[in-house]
Parts: structure tokens; C-alpha cells; sequence
DNA sequence: TCTGGGGTCCTCAGACGA
DNA sequence: TCTGTCGTCTGAGGACCC
């Protein structure tokens, strides 16, 4: 918590349309026409779409077959994590060079502080042009910014920078947007509330009972009122973010807290053998990324949503940090037992929380069940080679045995399917000729 | 219309020890 | 010794974000 500052020196940079911009860097031909980067099989959503999509009513999370029901000459582009991943690095180095205070959102948004950074390179605002400009000259990306004293009207005031798609066109946006300490409220209260940063679906039905439909409605509330609909924590925060009010600082080391994985099926699995099998494959790309962290984690967590959508979790805490795929694996199978598949399984998933710092320090007998101090030395070892020759070799390199069998081999690894199940892939591989 | 994947944070309930 | 209270941990679920 810090005092909020007297005037704007807060920036948030989001790129416009990122991962489309990124596929146009390497496809100029698709400049100027509708396009879609997402899942591409009948359960996959849409990820990003260009401004001429969404001209058509095309948006982010939207499923893929309404967007192509929608815009049915739209180039739909499966995506490419890697890429975008590398090309987020090098735009946020750009950031770095204005501030260190640099506290990444998501791939394609940033919040930046640059009060410090002031006498070196100008003005906030003149440092978000700046940053707007380097980035299109460097990546030849556009960016919108959003200026301001906290951290939520720096991130609406980007939003309202974009350029705006309608039917009739794309108008463009204004690239940079400042809002003044006392432009503030003027700025915020007739917004709908659903532009506070938590106000989702859920949250939004319930200040509909209250007739809480603006920023402005809410602000009129007594806080005790918002507290009793909402809760304590999130009922004062966005009854706190109504008044302007966000004492929150730019935080640029994040702490990890989980990592997992989890995937869609093409079709449900109702096997509780099947569900183990994808599991393991599951259990181990969730330990390679752990490992490539540094971190192991003693709660383990497994995901499963049914076809009706009802979604469930069973978790458990073992007593020392685990990293290996098998460890992981044992515990989420066990999870898995006292749950009836029958019904029908659509998505799967794994996760570790409760990190700690040295992966493979801190793998312990658990690791390998049966076996002496020994082997939890040699199994450390195994480890790590499988982790060098997988970074040589591919990710599917070295599979757990259990993966090997007669239908062959996959190892998912980040960004394989980031969107939803490939509806020809994953049929092939349950269906192998 | 039919809903992905990877996360974070919050709430609530139950167990447990001081 | 029993009971109530409090804090903490764990597990489950929900909501939200990009």
C-alpha cells in the first residue's frame, strides 16, 4: 500500500489486437481483411481478432463457431504462443528502458510507473508517445496508453484510447489518454459498472438488484450496502474504485503462486482409463514448466468438467514440495478415483500450488514410490536429463511410458492448444489407422 | 449461442490445536 | 476434565482477469 501521487505517473500500455498484429508481421497479405486467431475446432474460442473482425461483431472469447457464423470470410489463424511470447519480451524491454518499474499483466499489457523516470525522459505523457512510438518503429505493433494517478484509471484510460469498431467502420483512437487528478470523476462516474476491474456477469447481476448500472450509482451507495450485496473484500475494493480510489503500486516481481494444465476434449471421455492416460501426460508438462520455474509444490489440484459444464475440483496437500510428472501424477490419479467419469468428462485438468523455490532440491521419496534415498538422488538425475534432452530435442522426446502406447504419442506443451481442441487432431489420435 | 486455457483472489466450511 | 473461542490450515467452489 503507498500514498497515491498527486498527479499522473502511472502508465498502462496494452497492444492493440495483439496476437493478430503479430500473425500480420508475418503475413502482410492478410493487412486490411477480417482475421481471427483462436481455437479452430467446433469447441475452440476466439483468442484475438483484428479490427475488421470485430467490424462484424467479432470479440475475444467469443466461441469460433459463432465468430465464423458471424464473419464467415474471416481468416481464422490457430495461433502461435512461442511467437507471441518472444515478441512480448522485446516489447516489454522497451518498457524497461523508460523504468524498472515494470509489472507485466498478461503478454500484451503492462503497467508502467514512471514518476522516477520523469527528469530522463520527460513527462509521463510525453513517455507514453514515446513508448507508442519506439514500439511501432521496433515491432511495427500499436499500442494504446492510458496515463493516470492509480492503476485502474490508467487501465481504463487505455481502453478508452483504442480505436472503435463499428459496422460502419474503424474509427481510430485517441493512442494516448490522460486522465487528470481532476478530470477523475467526471471521467468515471458515467461509465457502466461493469468497467470496474471485477465487476463481471455475476457481480453485475447483483448490483442490477441494488439498480447500480453506473460507476456514479455505485459511488452513491453507502459502502455497508455494497459490502452486505458483495462481500467484505470485494464490496469495499469496488466501492473504494467508485470514489477513484486504488492505493495499489506498480509491483514488477510478481510472485508465481500455480501452475497447471488443462484441456477440452474433442469429445467427452466417460473412461476412467482414458482419464488416467491423459492425466499422465498432463501431470508431466505441468512438471516440466514447474521445473523450468525453479519451483516445486506440495497442493496438487485436478480439474474436471463435466458436459453439462458442471465443474468440480479435489485438491490435496502432500508433505513435501513435489516436481516430478509421476509424483504429481499419483496424487491427481488418486484424486481421480473418487470421481464417477460415467457422466462424461469434456475438459481435464492439473495444477500445483503452493510453490517453493528449487524444484529439484526439493524432490523427495515421494517422488519415487518404493524406492531407497538412493533412488530419489537418481531420479533427481533422471529428471533433469529428460528436462536437457527435451529442451534439444522436443518436448516429445522422452514420454512417460504409459504415453507410448499403441494409439502414439503426444506431449502437450504450453501453447499447443491454447484455445480449444483441434477437432481433426484429437480425432486422429483417439482413432489411429 | 454455447461457452478455452492459465492464472489470481475471495469466501465458506470443517478440522484441529492452543 | 470439559467447553468455548480463536487462529490457522485445508479443501472446495465461485468469480474474475487476459
Amino acid at each position: 500500500m503507498s500514498e497515491e501521487p498527486a498527479k499522473p505517473a502511472i502508465l498502462h500500455v496494452d497492444m492493440d489486437a495483439f496476437f493478430v498484429s503479430c500473425e500480420l508481421r508475418r503475413r502482410p497479405e492478410l493487412r486490411g481483411l477480417p482475421v481471427v486467431v483462436g481455437g479452430t475446432g467446433n469447441r475452440g474460442v476466439v483468442a484475438a481478432a483484428s479490427y475488421e473482425a470485430r467490424m462484424h461483431g467479432v470479440h475475444s472469447a467469443m466461441p469460433s463457431v459463432r465468430a465464423r457464423r458471424l464473419c464467415p470470410q474471416a481468416v481464422f489463424l490457430p495461433g502461435d504462443h512461442h511467437l507471441y511470447g518472444q515478441v512480448s519480451r522485446e516489447v516489454m524491454d522497451v518498457f524497461r528502458s523508460y523504468t524498472p518499474l515494470v509489472e507485466p499483466l498478461s503478454l500484451d499489457e503492462a503497467f508502467l510507473d514512471v514518476a522516477g523516470a520523469e527528469r530522463l525522459h520527460g513527462t509521463a505523457v510525453e513517455i507514453a508517445h514515446a513508448i507508442r512510438a519506439e514500439v511501432l518503429e521496433r515491432q511495427q505493433l500499436r499500442c494504446s496508453v492510458g496515463v493516470a494517478r492509480t492503476k485502474f484509471l490508467a487501465k481504463l484510460g487505455s481502453q478508452a484510447a483504442k480505436p472503435v469498431p463499428s459496422p460502419a467502420g474503424i474509427e481510430p483512437g485517441l493512442g494516448v489518454k490522460v486522465i487528470a487528478a481532476d478530470e477523475e470523476i467526471a471521467f468515471l462516474h458515467p461509465l457502466p459498472v461493469e468497467a470496474l476491474w471485477g465487476v463481471g456477469p455475476a457481480t453485475r447481476r447483483r448490483l442490477d438488484r441494488l439498480a447500480v448500472h453506473t460507476v456514479g450509482d455505485l459511488a452513491a451507495l453507502p459502502e455497508e450496502t455494497v459490502v452486505a450485496a458483495l462481500g467484505r473484500a470485494n464490496g469495499r475494493h469496488l466501492h473504494q474504485l467508485a470514489h477513484a480510489i486504488d492505493p495499489r503500486s506498480v509491483e514488477p516481481d510478481q510472485k508465481l503462486k500455480s501452475v497447471g494444465h488443462e484441456e477440452t476434449f474433442a469429445a467427452d471421455h466417460h473412461r476412467r482409463d482414458t482419464l488416467r492416460r491423459e492425466l499422465v501426460r498432463m501431470a508431466d508438462a505441468t512438471a516440466a514448466r514447474l521445473r523450468d520455474s525453479g519451483f516445486a509444490g506440495r497442493t496438487v489440484t485436478l480439474k474436471i468438467r463435466f458436459g453439462d459444464f458442471r465443474t468440480i475440483t479435489r485438491s490435496r496437500t502432500v508433505p513435501d514440495a513435489v516436481a516430478s510428472g509421476a509424483a504429481i501424477a499419483r496424487v491427481a490419479k488418486e484424486l481421480l478415483d473418487g470421481v464417477d467419469p460415467a457422466p462424461g468428462v469434456r475438459l481435464l485438468g492439473v495444477s500445483v500450488s503452493g510453490l517453493v523455490e528449487g524444484a529439484t532440491r526439493q524432490l523427495t521419496l515421494d517422488d519415487v514410490s518404493g524406492s531407497g534415498a538412493s533412488g530419489t538422488a537418481a531420479w533427481d538425475d533422471a529428471t533433469q536429463a529428460v528436462d536437457r534432452i527435451r529442451a534439444r530435442f522436443g518436448a516429445g522426446a522422452v514420454v512417460p511410458a504409459t504415453l507410448a502406447g499403441p494409439d502414439g504419442i503426444r506431449v502437450t506443451r504450453r501453447g499447443d492448444q491454447q484455445w480449444g481442441p483441434d477437432d481433426v487432431a484429437d480425432s486422429a489420435r483417439r482413432n489411429p489407422r
